[in-house]
RNA sequence: GGAGCUGUGGUGUAGUGGUCUAACAUACCGGCCUGUCACGCCGGGGAUCGCGGGUUCGACUCCCGUCAGCUCCGCCA
């Protein structure tokens, strides 16, 4: 049978579903929303009829217009109704405590269908369970789901609590432009072929960290903007190819006044958003004592299992693979993983299986015993080393000690990585807790073996901390930089810096990295002209809102806050983007496709 | 570029070498039912097991390749 879909010609909605309440009781209501469910008894129908604002319960009875029932015996689910009735209090018995509308019903006298639908790939509802691949090819469905409306609404709220937030203290949203010029530092740029200019290429901004800078060149004193990103690098689950940030930047202004500004911004927003109070001022950790205690720049500090160095207590015991690491510049650190001293050994083969993806090459264990200590590796360690050992980690009967021997970056990367796997075995997340961090004194360079020069951590721009302006050329590497990150429970929400507005700071800054003058002026001549125009000392800082969104949701990847987003391999499922083009737009271009070598596509 | 996990009616799963001629739940279709709300009852249709190749007397099941999704390393702030 085919259903005509009817107009709305004369109906007016005067609630949505789920605002329907007591109060309305006696009153004639005219709804509108989606078939959630039909239950057909016969001589009587139930629909749920679902809006964005919940469901109610509509009442078909051929008593009340038999007309208007036998239309409702054809309604399927996901048709689209407009009923006219009047709301009722629930008959004694049949309250429904679970649906905030529970208390009353809507007898229908009309009924139009205003369309059909077919029947959906999955069942519309809170929790179902469907596989991603079925979920993003029909996002539209996806996003009927009250949960997913639910976080679309909840991202509203927050962007809008930001805006009214920044806006109180005298912040400015600017637009910046999306065809940019490419600058190959960093991640790789999106890049848009020129028609006009053919063989010439814009690229959609990574950031707009060089405009929010002139911004402030420009005395517009306090910039913000909530604007989409792109970079052109494989996905995880917290990294999509674009991506929307919280950008901000601050004319006149040290490290302390970017932190006061966030933590007081998250703490307003966190409380009327979410009524959760946050504690500030938000803990700190210079970069150094993170990657000690911790393992990672962005530490989830919701537990503590710090990581030990013992590299001292080691270097001369007779364990040659500790003693050699540590003679040549490496180090060995170890966790207590506290009462896993039942672990059996395939329960420590797995945990070394974790640490060996972030480089490690193998895992030592002590596991401490009433009566003594169970190790392959006791034996090479005198009763005063293992003393030291012991006590370092706080080691006590019941628990397994855990030890990674490396270059300094894999024991930070491995052991960083075991002691959240840890955390997780244990129980010791508190999954409601909000644990903001901030990691101040980034260093400012770091020595890329790759290209055989330094790199900037953070970007070219980054001003280093007064105090070491002087070791810049002698020993870079132990410069530190005006540069922080926050994180939120282990997972980094973004960073920012104080800026160099000094012509000669930022000269001796891209010499250290290489960078001819003739590549200066040809990538960045505009800022620096800029530059000597008067430039105010200026900060900033940029919240990716997509993992705060996750974060504040609960939710386990920003594809689930994201309302179109893209799979793993950077495709959309439901458009079937990227595709080919057709080869006049390709001429247009001065484009010509050469796939020789590509093995993608 | 690499590693791992997953892929069976529309959906979610079971089935790990032989009555699997593929099972269950749900959804769907038809019938019955005036108080249900994951309504109930009766009946029905629907998958050749992601795709290709191989091993075997015999493959959903084992092997190789490939595609897709996910997680991760590299990459990326």
């Amino acid at each position: 049978m085919v259903i005509q879909a009817e107009s709305l010609n004369g109906f007016n909605r005067s609630h949505h579903c789920g605002t329907v309440g007591k109060e309305d009781i006696g009153k004639p209501v005219t709804l509108m929303g989606w078939v959630n469910r039909r239950r057909d008894h016969g001589g009587l129908i139930f629909i749920d009829l679902r809006d964005i604002t919940g469901i109610i319960q509509v009442v078909f009875s051929p008593e009340l217009c038999p007309e208007t029932f036998k239309k409702a015996e054809e309604v399927r689910n996901e048709y689209v109704l407009a009923v006219k009735g009047k709301v009722k209090q629930r008959p004694d018995g049949t309250i429904n405590p679970s649906l905030l509308t529970g208390q009353v019903e809507v007898y229908a006298k009309e009924l139009r269908i205003l369309n059909a639908a077919n029947t959906p790939p999955f069942y519309i509802a809170e929790n179902s369970d469907v596989d991603e691949n079925i979920r993003l090819k029909y996002r539209y469905l996806d996003l009927r789901r009250p949960d997913m409306q639910r976080v679309l609404e909840f991202r509203h709220k927050i962007n809008m609590f930001i805006r009214k937030f920044l806006d109180s203290k005298g912040f400015l949203e600017i637009e910046t432009p999306m065809l940019i010029k490419s600058t190959p530092e960093g991640a790789r740029d999106y890049l848009v072929p020129s028609r006009v200019h053919p063989g010439k290429f814009y690229a959609l901004p990574q950031s707009p960290q060089i405009f929010k800078q002139l911004l402030m060149v420009s005395g517009m004193d306090k910039y913000f903007q909530i604007v989409r990103c792109f970079r052109d690098e494989d996905l995880r689950a917290d990294r999509q190819p674009e991506f929307t940030q919280l950008d901000i930047e601050m004319s006149f202004v040290n490290e302390e006044d970017i932190y006061e500004l966030i933590e007081s911004m998250m703490k307003t927003v966190v409380e009327e958003v979410m009524g959760i109070n946050l504690v500030t001022p938000f803990p700190r950790l210079t970069y150094e004592e993170a990657i000690n205690k911790y393992g990672s720049d962005k530490p989830d500090i919701r537990f503590d299992l710090e990581l030990k160095d013992i590299s001292e207590y080691v270097k001369n015991s007779s364990f040659k693979v500790f003693a050699d690491i540590v003679s040549i510049g490496g180090q060995v650190k170890g966790i207590n993983a506290l009462g896993c001293g039942h672990y059996s050994r395939k329960d420590i083969d797995d945990l070394a299986k974790l640490v060996a993806i972030y480089g490690a090459k193998g895992l030592a264990w002590i596991i401490i015993e009433d009566g003594g200590i169970k190790s392959p590796i006791a034996k090479f360690f005198n009763s005063q080393e293992m003393d030291k050992i012991i006590k370092t980690l706080e080691g006590k009967p019941g628990d397994l000690l855990l030890f990674v021997a490396d270059k300094s970056n894999v024991v930070a990367d491995s052991l960083g990585n075991l002691r959240v796997e840890l955390a997780k075995r244990l129980g010791m997340i508190d999954e409601k807790l909000l644990k903001f961090v901030w990691i101040t004194r980034f260093p400012l360079l770091e020595y890329d073996d790759e290209e055989k020069r330094y790199v900037s951590i953070h970007h070219p721009f980054t001003s280093p901390v007064d105090e070491e302006l002087d070791i810049l050329e002698t020993n870079p590497q132990k410069v530190r930089a005006k540069a922080y990150d926050l994180a939120l429970n282990g997972i980094e929400l973004g960073g920012g810096s104080i800026r160099i507005h000094s012509r000669a700071v930022q000269e001796k800054i891209f010499k250290l990295l290489g960078v001819s003058n003739e590549e200066v002026e040809n990538k960045f001549g505009y800022m620096l002209r800029a530059f000597e125009y008067g430039t105010p000392p200026h900060g900033g800082i940029a919240l990716g809102m997509d993992r705060m969104i996750m974060l504040l949701t609960g939710k386990k990847s920003i594809r689930d806050v994201i309302a179109f987003p893209k799979t793993q391999s950077v495709t959309d499922l439901m458009t079937d983007a990227p595709s080919p083009v057709n080869p006049t737009q390709l001429k247009e271009l001065g484009i010509k496709i050469d796939l020789t070598g590509n093995k993608n596509d």
